[in-house]
DNA sequence: TCTAACTTGTGAATGATTTCACAAGCACCC
DNA sequence: GGGTGCTTGTGAAATCATTCACAAGTTAGA
């Protein structure tokens, strides 16, 4: 299969939002336009995006939004639940344990970790906070692939290089800090304040 | 002056966290090579991203770390002390509010706000949570030009007009909606979800 | 059956970003 | 002072992403 470029893979999750939302309001069909009204993009794009996967649509018609919900989820890997697991039980791991767009979307916390023995053992909802030290022993029991990492920067490669230890492939790192990893695992980083940066950027810049 | 890409800025935000670290142990000087492998980039990336602003470094020697580092905080603006409102009590509202990455870097979260009376007026630190139609009348008292928007996906539209309306030109978007604003006001999403999206995607369809 | 009004899928063109490659500057040492 | 080893700054080339533009398919209505 060709590279899919990541911007792609973003746009094809916002679509998959809208069509999701027309489903739900007994929608029938959509057009590539109104999809790139929704993405903020353009019915070109909308096209081109989904063409590098196959057609789905009906010249002169649109798309049938059901097809195309459960094509996108495919597309996506959606339609399997993805166990997921969080490192970090403070501020910001706390807030992602609990909310629910993860599991409304198909990605259930499965179990939460931190290494202060204050944390754990405490419970929230139906999850208890569990030793660290036990994220290799636990692997076969929660066959989460997926980890969040939610500790402060300095713990972050430490953790990392726990987690691809015991097997996980792809981690979602809110820490403040670059990680290394082997290759066959990947990283996602999201950086509040460099979000932030970026917006102090354009607004000292704006007047040309 | 010439449009500069986002992934430039970003990367600049990047460079300018390694020279902190750098200066702080005491470095004097560091080349474009030692920034890429921070950055995850390449030296000639590096450079010409500079090279959009200026020629700071030495040839054969690399740049004051020191003078980059003030030229970089020069460029993304982060001279100043950003006042920064947060809207949203919930969760995620409350662990950004309490976030140091924020405060550490510039950015002061000078009021939070929410809608539910039974949080208004709640106290953490030193913030008390208002009640967000006060989102105006307390525009020139906090003087904010950026905000954080963290509520409920049903909400932001609504928070976002509010927010245009009070004199905001900057929102960082937690929320996981797509919102229209007026063309002076600048808009950054951080969508969880969609994250994790990404992650499911590229595991489902590495094998190629 | 014919026409009009839509809409998709996709090569080709354009635009943006990254990488290459190298001249030129600087420090150090003999 | 001249040679060696680094490193920057930057046009040019290559790669990657988006937009254009249009043939071809579909529906609906006369």
């Amino acid at each position: 299969m060709k590279r899919i470029a990541d911007s792609t893979v973003r746009r094809l999750s916002l679509y998959l939002r809208y069509l999701e939302a027309a489903g739900e309001s007994g929608q029938q069909t959509i057009s590539s336009g109104d999809l790139a009204r929704f993405g903020a993009t353009t019915s070109a794009q909308v096209r081109k995006d989904l063409s590098f996967f196959g057609s789905f649509g009906k010249r002169g018609l649109g798309y049938s939004v059901a097809e195309l919900t459960s094509s996108l989820r495919g597309i996506l890997g959606l339609e399997q639940e993805w166990p997921v697991i969080i490192v970090g039980a403070g501020k910001i791991g706390t807030a992602l344990a609990q909310y629910h767009g993860f599991r409304d979307r198909g990605f259930r916390v499965v179990a939460v970790y931190d290494r202060d023995p204050r944390k754990i053992g405490t419970k929230w909802d139906s999850l208890t906070v569990r030793d660290i030290e036990s994220l290799e022993s636990d692997a076969a029991e929660t066959r989460a692939r997926i980890a969040v990492i939610a500790t402060p920067a300095a713990q972050a490669q430490a953790v990392a290089d726990h987690l691809a230890h015991a097997g996980i492939r792809a981690i979602l790192n809110f820490a403040p800090a670059q990680i290394r990893v082997p290759p066959e695992v990947l990283v996602r980083n999201v950086n509040m304040a460099l979000e932030l940066e970026g917006l102090s950027f354009a607004l000292t810049n704006r007047e040309r």
